[in-house]
DNA sequence: CAGTGGTATGACCACGCAGTCATATGACTA
DNA sequence: TAGTCATATGACTGCGTGGTCATACCACTG
């Protein structure tokens, strides 16, 4: 109940006992939320469960953090989405050339995050699918509108370089491309692994299932579809020009052994 | 525990007692858990309440239904489904003409029936939205199926007829498409209503904000991308001609008075 | 050595839950 | 009237939960 973290209100919402702690248990209490929040959803994840597999007394846990929203906020926006930033910063900024190439890129390093951090990924996915707790939801509700202005920034700068049509809404382009990436490979995934991604994340072997040259005709397609429908009319570009950058080049992050940390 | 339900085992598994229950309890019953669900996410919603708040004992709940799941169940395939398909059949099938015409009327009436009736609405998006309890989940995968191999088939008739690009993986544009009409709605009108679903159906005022109009405009723009995308290379048709049937005709349900029943 | 303050602990509490079951009800039959 | 049977009831059990708090611990200071 009573707040007492008197310094770093704003990031990182855990009390100063739990950056005060030794590296080594931080990461484990770190590694068991993740787990227990990449195999369960928000609400089933227990408090009581979390801190006996993470070794540590209920009171402790009340002493790091305020309250499980505590815990899985500073999961999700620290931990998790330094990571994601942390490899899809990899990928060289859209200097010159092929917006839609570049979207491409984007989109295929997504998914090999996904595959190669299929535990990451199930944490974050509960960040875009609104569901169960009313404090979770204004998370939610938080994220999905950054996600909304960050690409619809986005659409708007390759609409100004000329490659978006100039007759389409923003808002709805924002809205209709921000669905295909989030629904629409949500479905592929399924299609490809016959699994949602819940049980994909408890046999990520299911991995070889959709492999990469399939990841990329899938992009390709959807992103055909796009490029026709939000794109300016010119002539397609040689498919020898438009890889730009070989996504191949892209360097594993330090963390990334394998498949998961 | 035990399965005494011996007769009707498919489609509707409550069990012979709730069908037999004059038409005004189970009526009652009903709508205290459309309620329930469409108020609260289905993990939240407690037997103990909805029992109390229907006046019947928790025994009884016991001697209608197997359990929670049993009931939902019911409530989304049999109650639900069923008048939204009634209130979709209005339309008249797609016999000549745009077949993007007809998608934008069975979008714009997908729409109609959804801020018409939010409190079905609402719990029918739970089929949507994998989310929590595990075997909640198996009816959603049932549910996805069922909607993706639907869609797959009206648009593999479309692509027959030639309203479809020859060259797009059928697949794909299923996945395409249904990410559009479920995710992208969504975030419209998110972006429209200000709010999320949920806090939606508690405020049906809110549905004025989002005129018929809009709706329309809305559903345009997002075709006129499908259609560039996803459909043949002909010269557009012209508005007056593309409107083969008004959803002005379309009449009301005699369940639907105002807006919710 | 004693004292101090930050941290760790887990027994403990009150709660709401799903599900049970002995008993009550009441309509219908013989 | 007595008997039968489908249904109705709600007190009850057992459980796991979130959260608390008196106590223990321990590194450090004086």
């Amino acid at each position: 109940m009573t707040t007492q973290s008197t310094t770093r209100e704003e990031p990182a919402v855990p009390r100063d006992t739990f950056f005060n702690l030794p590296e080594a248990k931080r990461q484990r209490i770190a590694e068991v939320a993740i787990e227990a929040f990449s195999r369960h959803p928000y609400e089933k994840v227990s408090i009581s469960q979390l801190v006996a597999a993470a070794g540590i007394a209920k009171g402790s846990f009340y002493q790091y953090f305020e309250d499980k929203l505590d815990l899985f906020r500073w999961l999700l926006f620290t931990e998790i989405a330094r990571r994601k930033m942390a490899y899809l910063k990899e990928i060289p900024p859209l200097t010159s050339g092929d917006f839609w190439a570049h979207f491409e890129l984007m989109l295929l390093a997504g998914i090999r995050f996904a595959l190669q951090h299929p535990r990451l990924s199930r944490v974050g996915a509960a960040a875009w699918r609104s569901s169960g707790d009313a404090e979770l939801n204004a998370l939610h509700d938080e994220f999905l509108d950054l996600a909304v202005r960050n690409w619809h920034a986005i659409l708007s700068k390759a609409q100004q370089e000329g490659h978006l049509r100039a007759d389409v809404d923003l808002d709805v382009a924002t809205e209709f491309t921000l669905a295909v990436m989030v629904q629409g490979l949500d479905l592929a995934m399924r299609r490809k692994l016959g699994v949602d991604l819940l049980e994909f994340c408890s046999r990520p072997e299911l991995a070889e299932r959709f492999p990469e040259r399939e990841q990329r005709a899938l992009i390709r397609q959807n992103m055909d579809v796009l490029r026709r429908g939000l794109g300016v009319a010119k002539p397609p570009i040689a498919t020898s020009q438009r890889r730009v950058f070989d996504l191949d080049a892209l360097p594993e992050p330090p963390w990334a052994h394998g498949r998961e940390e």
